[in-house]
DNA sequence: TAAAAATGTAAAACACACTTGACATTTTGT
DNA sequence: ACAAAATGTCAAGTGTGTTTTACATTTTTA
């Protein structure tokens, strides 16, 4: 599983800084997500789409398993 | 956070153990998601709503946080 | 109505999401 | 060029999702 975080933190030109105080995490694990380190749990998977205004399954992508 | 997999389960007349099977997890943690123990991590959110051809959003409920 | 199937409970162990703090490197702006 | 801002790394600690095992209760079916 992979995610568009760092593209879409990109486009709408937010800094990790925001984007985590956004959706009440720290930095470190924004830089985490978006460096493949682990996987966001459901609860803010969900933040994180809201906060871009997207479905979960359009940021997150799942290969097949 | 709740979730509607005891409906959606009990609508395709599938038993716990079918649906973790099908999801590849113990059948204890089929109840535990369903009692509203836990939350499901993002992979198994996707495998389960996948399962019931849904869209992660409508299988988990996220109420106002 | 008894056996079988399905659902539930409890507790210990393990893996991983997330935090905290301190510091190093890269990028941006003046 | 230099300072400031943004991004990254590392490691230890906490909390929670998931497994495993064993057993109890409820529901289904012959």
């Amino acid at each position: 599983m992979h995610n568009k975080i760092k593209e879409l933190r990109k486009e709408k030109k937010v800094t990790q800084d925001d984007l985590a105080g956004a959706v009440s995490v720290t930095r470190q694990t924004i830089i985490s997500l978006e460096n493949g380190k682990y996987n966001a749990s459901l609860q803010l998977a969900h933040k994180i789409s809201k906060y871009f205004n997207m479905k979960i399954e359009d940021v997150f992508i799942f290969e097949e398993e």
